[in-house]
RNA sequence: GCGCGUGUAGCUCAGUUGGAUAGAGCGUUGGCCUCCGGAGCCAAAGGUCGCAGGUUCGACUCCUGCCACGCGCACCA
């Protein structure tokens, strides 16, 4: 009923949007740049500073001065020194000699082309108290709203297991959902999976021929497809099985379903205990399968386009500019991968209108998706170009390409369990240093939480297009830059939190007790903390959690260093004696614990209060 | 062969639409526990940013060529 109602709906937007010709240029530009208001209320101030001076209407670029003496924003002069006709040099230093202080800008100095901006830090502790402990946020949802963002991420194929390869995909993909929830916008995060084809019909034909234990799993299922594989290397004419097998699975025959549907069921239930573990929840499940009734009509469409031609016997469509064709049907009649994602992109469109739909997939597959672009905009259908493959880098093992084909396979599941192994003893040495209670129950949950977010962000640290080169024991490593290390750090605050013994309720985080805080090392985690929205605006618009990684290893970073300058002087500790101080302290240490949890929680990260 | 991608410290990687002295982690060397949890912090050593040209006031970043490695290129997904 509602799915008629979005479907019926979208379709009318569909007509009304391609009247408007080709949006890429304004859909394109608006979510992949970083709007100016994801920038903070400072860095604003700066570059506004800078227009009104010298009077060049320009979007100035705000940076971080190198090093942090010279300012907190720095704004370079090269682009207005260029509309003046003056040196870089000497606008700087006239925009500096006119610069009078506000609010949020205390003052600007000119070093060389650069002129450096001193944020009002009183200012700045507010805004960050009130972005955190209070109603606002620091990440403004104005960003992403009105945005619809389909996200096609893991996309299994049943009958295999969760391997270790299927974790970026996975894994980058539900940092891409946290990413643009947080920003504002409509997300569907949607697991494709690879339950329908030619390989489908090998399982079932192995089955027949061969049998399996009882009761079945996932193990013996994929166990069936390996051995038809060798039987096949063996005597070519046994692939015509499983051909046979996948054309009755495509033409009905309620055997083939019957079965199909068993090991489908089995093979989802395996994958929901993993992804059980990630916390990773999808709000479409919907395999090929669910396209297998459209297709007749995709093809009718695509042949009534004239874009359907017969080569060896195949059915194709010939792309302009490209060496091969585009395999839609084979040529013993049923249908290809290419021909579902027809299907699937048209679906996702009829039912959401996506302003974005992503494809995390791996490289490899590059070719497909522009050639599936190709062949959507062939057909009329002008929002192809909102469509993206968010590609990604090789898995690799030991320097090997792992894969279910390559034979060289490590279950994801069994990264956990030995990462959690890993970490499971020092939880509880830990246990007993600290003073709070803790149950076995809670170091085990604590452990799991740690073990798979050392594996998680180990493999979203990296830029997606890198390959990585899979090592049980570095990834596991939990000091440095690691999962592991971001969460110990939230915990830290907690635990300072919880022995400050002193409240930070917001009503009371007043001017006065904020005055308190200034030193060096408590603004550069304020300064640091400003930045936290336009990253996460970025890493959405761009794809790309390792942005988001990094901000919180140098956040983490900056707290680390604030709370062991206290070792060395007293008069630096949180929970100092002064407690209109350590008040005010503590609201801070807040807001870091607040930002830390929403990061982690963003990457798919758990952030624990003790481990 | 064609296409795509990657090349930055011994290793693994950052480097924000071209901008200030190219930065982290691991490893190495040396410091810091009467210290809010040492999964931490500080310091040192370590670089012809693959090579060669070009554009620019300015290039790790953009363009061209070359080299190395990886991946992809018709009935699997």
């Amino acid at each position: 009923m509602v799915t008629t109602t979005l479907q019926g709906q979208s379709i009318q937007l569909l007509g009304f949007r391609a009247s408007f010709g080709d949006p890429r240029g304004l859909l394109h530009s608006a979510p992949m740049s970083s709007s100016p208001s994801a920038q903070n209320l400072f860095a604003r101030a700066a570059a506004d500073a800078v227009a009104r001076i010298t009077g060049v209407a320009a979007d100035f670029k705000v940076e971080a001065p190198p090093r942090p003496e010279l300012g907190d924003f720095a704004v370079g002069c090269f682009a207005a020194a260029k509309a003046l006709k003056q040196a870089p040099p000497a606008v700087a230093a006239k925009v500096a000699a006119e610069f009078q202080p506000t609010e949020l800008l205390s003052a600007a100095t000119a070093t060389g082309p650069f002129v450096n901006f001193r944020a009002n830090r009183a200012a700045g502790f507010r805004w960050l108290i009130d972005a955190t402990l209070g109603g606002g946020a620091l990440v403004p949802q104005t960003v992403g709203a009105g945005q619809t963002v389909c996200i096609d991420f893991s996309s299994p194929n049943i009958s295999k297991h969760l391997a270790y390869h299927h974790i970026r995909s996975t894994v980058i993909g539900h940092a891409l959902v946290n990413l643009n929830r947080a920003i504002g916008a409509r997300v569907i995060g949607i697991n494709h999976l690879g339950d329908w084809g030619t390989t489908h019909g090998m399982v079932m034909a192995a089955y027949k021929k061969w049998g399996a234990p009882e009761p079945l799993d996932v193990t013996a299922i994929n166990d069936l497809y390996v051995r038809f594989r060798e039987a096949m290397k063996a005597d070519p004419t046994v692939e015509q099985e499983g051909r046979v097998w996948f054309k009755k699975l495509e033409d009905g025959d309620a055997e083939a379903r019957a079965l199909w549907q068993r090991f489908r069921d089995i093979s989802w239930a395996e994958f929901e205990s993993a992804y059980q573990m990630m916390d990773i929840t999808f709000d479409e499940v919907r395999g090929e399968s669910a396209y297998e009734p459209e297709l007749p009509g995709v093809l009718a469409m695509l042949r009534d386009k004239g874009l359907v031609s017969e080569s060896e016997g195949a059915q194709v469509a010939v792309l302009p500019d490209e060496k091969n064709p585009v395999l839609l049907v084979t040529r013993d009649g049923t249908t290809l991968y290419a021909t579902r994602d027809v299907a699937a992109a048209m679906y996702r469109w009829n039912t959401y209108g996506f302003t974005r739909s992503l494809y995390v997939v791996d490289r490899g597959q590059g070719l497909h998706f522009k050639q599936l672009f190709k062949l959507l905009a062939l057909a009329g259908y002008e929002w192809s170009s909102r469509c993206e493959h968010v590609p990604f880098g090789l898995v690799r093992i030991a320097g090997k390409k792992t894969g279910t084909r390559t034979g060289n396979i490590t279950l994801l599941k069994a990264v956990f369990a030995e990462a959690i192994d890993e970490v499971a003893p020092m939880m509880r040495a830990n246990a007993a240093k600290i003073d709070a209670q803790i149950s076995d129950a809670e170091i085990e949950r604590t452990a799991t939480m740690v073990g798979v977010g050392a594996i998680v962000f180990a493999n979203l640290l990296p830029q997606r297009e890198k390959d990585v080169d899979f090592d049980l024991e570095k990834v596991t490593s939990l000091s440095g830059d690691s999962g592991p290390y971001l969460q110990y750090s939230h915990a830290r605050c907690v635990s300072i939190q919880r022995k400050g013994g002193v409240p930070i309720e917001h009503a009371t985080l007043t001017p006065e007790v904020l005055a308190r805080l200034g030193n060096d090392h408590e603004w550069a985690v304020a300064r640091r903390l400003l930045d936290f929205g336009e990253i996460v605006a970025r890493a959405a618009a761009a794809s790309e959690p390792h942005l988001l990684c990094h901000y919180m290893l140098e956040l983490a970073g900056d707290f680390s260093r604030w709370y062991t300058a206290g070792n060395e002087d007293a008069g630096l500790r949180v929970l100092c004696e002064d407690l209109e101080l350590r008040r005010a302290r503590v609201a801070l240490v807040g807001a870091v614990q607040a930002t830390l949890k929403q990061g982690l929680g963003i990457l798919g990260l758990g952030a624990p209060d003790v481990m």
